[in-house]
RNA sequence: CGGGGAGUAGCGCAGUCCGGCAGCGCACAGCGUUUGGGACGCUGGGGUCGUAGGUUCGAAUCCUAUCUCCCCGACCA
């Protein structure tokens, strides 16, 4: 391709809504354009490199079995309302109505769509197992859409879905497609780690999500370095201390004015706030088993030097979503603000659910529902009787690793990909089944695995750029050189040699620029850095009358001498040479 | 949805307090000089000042309403 002919302008100020670098490199080096929150155009140079993410997906989809379809963006609302998100999901789902007032959405995912095609063309076992992907636009009207690509409205995602018999199916199915989307993110050269997410509501066994770590990642994962053990947050656990051995001691009442805190209670009583006890009220919206889900009053209680993870707390009571309670609220079920204590509530209007570690620690300081005033020694089983007791609490960075015991790390990260165990929730909403061998009608059972393409590409550049711009790997540039033509009127014959070497080039196949326009050296020179083009190759006087040509690779800033009478060939084995580094990264990743 | 910030040319910004010809830099077009790390000179094109009302002889500027975008939080199949 020829820059002179190029669709695009590099900008050299970031527009000033960028905040993050990859946002901004994406906006300089007109890989997108924005038309509204979360919306983006592709621009040429963008859409080569989103298309090359994309190919690399397909390959290795296709070399686990999959089989690509195109499946539609507008979806009846019916098969919506078959797996019931149609009411379930909120605003983010995007509606619309047809001419004859029906009811569509735009699809935010697939598993309807993809169930209903196998309820169709599945009636038999020996039509199992297989695996459907497509790579199509999915939207969701996020609420707030941020840092550029990362979170949009509109993005692009690879979603397979595979289709099994029986779990032992799906079990053995998993560790293939976990396998192929570390090399994905590999051959894209982005390093991910794979964490243990939640399932949820979606009424799964497993899922894994794949984090691309940055300090710009809106997701908080723990890290075991010594043993491995790696989760999101919603779901890590740790190992809890062991509660100190103490015999019960009386209920006291203790007066503490104007502490609300944690803080200021322990520092007021003299004590650790490792033995205080923190009340949260939440309310809970819990599905019933038919009819209308009912708020429920939840009253959580965890140590005093802990945070409640409301993932963990909404799995245990099996709520669709939590929200933090009112005040009214609050004093409805006879708890105060600042006070609370699950001693003396309204028991019968509240679903009390206690950390495990509070339920075995004897002797804590909690509220006592009255304004200014605490109770000391309070004692699950003998103060208060917990509904539920479960791990509730939020995993931190320095907590104890829950494999090996070591420190946990806590680090930030953007989800890239995620794989996930649906079992047959859809297939039995959408009446997807088949036959076993025994004329016996069975379920199928899924599962499904995305990747943002737009999202991955924002982390190939947060992990791959410097001061000067992007700096992408080979697999995924938009090209893979950059020849800089340095000739001018006065030196034809320069010219003359990048436009030679720009053809052979061609000839092999290889991806090339030709900056053929008419700029200096130095805006040539500041473009190919911002642009990131792998391999550099700069054809101007010295050169040509030395009869050997500057090469730099963009990665490294190396600079190697090329000859200038094989510049095509010589410059197509140092292209080979990185994808074999790139190769060389792939490796065998069991699922622990 | 809560909190904060911002809308003036493709991008970065000034002008707004205190009403009086819509500006600067980059980018873009033409000419000339230049030519291995974002050249210089001259000339030129491009803006309903987010939108709609209002006040005023006169509004980018004051008032009211509204829309949009960005950041933090909530939310996130």
């Amino acid at each position: 391709m020829r820059m002179s002919k190029l669709f695009f302008q590099t900008l050299r100020e970031a527009p000033a809504d960028a905040e993050i670098a990859s946002h901004q490199l994406m906006l300089r080096a007109a890989l997108v354009h924005p038309i509204a929150a979360g919306i983006f155009d592709y621009l040429p140079l963008g859409h080569r490199v989103k298309h090359k993410i994309e190919q690399i997906m397909r390959e290795e989809m296709d070399a686990i079995g999959g089989q690509e379809v195109t499946l539609p963006i507008v979806h009846p609302a019916e098969l919506w309302e078959r797996s019931g998100r149609w009411s379930a999901i909120g605003d983010d789902m995007a509606r619309l109505k047809d001419r004859n007032g029906r009811d569509y959405c735009l699809g935010m995912t697939h598993e309807e769509i993809m169930a209903e095609l196998a309820q169709t063309v599945v009636s038999s076992y020996r039509q199992l197992p297989f695996v459907l992907y497509q790579i199509q636009t999915k939207f969701r009207d996020e609420p707030r859409p941020r840092a550029g690509t990362i979170r949009t409205r509109e993005f692009t995602m690879k979603d397979a879905y595979s289709f099994d018999r029986d779990q032992a199916g799906l079990d053995a199915f998993y560790p293939r497609i976990y396998q192929a989307y570390f090399d994905i993110f590999r051959r894209c050269g982005l390093e991910v780690v794979a964490v243990e997410s939640d399932t949820g509501m979606m009424g799964g066994s497993m899922a894994h999500e794949f984090m691309a770590l940055t300090p710009v990642g809106e997701d908080t994962l723990l890290i075991c370095d010594a043993c491995g053990y790696s989760a999101n947050r919603q779901i890590a656990t740790f190992r809890k201390p062991a509660p100190p051995v103490a015999a019960p001691a009386p209920l006291a009442e203790v007066y503490t004015p104007n502490i609300t805190t944690i803080a200021t209670l322990a520092d007021y009583l003299g004590i650790a706030q490792s033995e205080t006890a923190k009340a949260v009220f939440m309310i809970a919206e819990i599905s019933a088993e038919n009819g209308a889900p009912r708020e429920q009053f939840v009253f959580a209680v965890v140590r005093g030097d802990m945070e409640v993870n409301e993932t963990k707390l909404a799995n245990a009571v099996k709520a669709r979503r939590l929200r933090p309670a009112t005040t009214e609220e609050i004093r409805a079920v006879g708890a105060e603000p600042g006070y609370g204590s699950p001693v003396g509530i309204a028991r019968a209007k509240v679903l009390l659910v206690v950390d495990d570690l509070v339920a075995a620690t004897p002797n804590l300081v909690a509220g006592a529902n009255r304004v200014d005033y605490h109770l000391r020694n309070v004692n699950s089983g003998r103060d208060y009787t917990p509904d539920l007791v479960a791990d509730i609490v939020a995993a931190a960075d320095g907590y104890a690793c829950p494999k090996c015991g070591a420190a946990l790390r806590s680090v930030r990260g953007v989800e890239v990909g995620n794989i996930f165990k649906l079992g047959t929730m859809y297939s039995e909403a959408m009446g997807a089944t088949f036959l076993d061998e025994n004329g016996q009608s069975k379920p199928i059972v899924m599962g499904s695995y995305g990747i943002g393409s737009g999202r991955m590409m924002a982390c190939i550049i947060e992990h791959h750029h410097d001061e000067l711009g992007i700096r992408w790997p080979i697999t995924v540039a938009p090209y893979q050189v950059i020849i800089v033509d340095l000739g001018t009127e006065k030196t034809p014959e320069v010219t003359a040699v990048a436009e030679r070497i720009y053809n052979d080039l061609r000839a092999l196949g290889v991806e090339v620029l030709l900056d053929d326009r008419d700029e200096r050296a130095g805006v040539k020179f500041n473009d190919a850095d911002l642009l990131g083009i792998p391999l550099r190759l700069t054809v101007g006087g010295k050169g040509v009358k030395s009869g050997a040509l500057e090469l730099k690779l963009r990665r490294n800033g190396e600079v190697r001498e090329i000859p200038l009478a094989q510049a095509a060939p010589a410059i197509q084995e140092i292209i080979e040479a990185e994808f074999a580094l790139i190769r060389a990264t792939l490796k065998p990743e069991p699922l622990a």
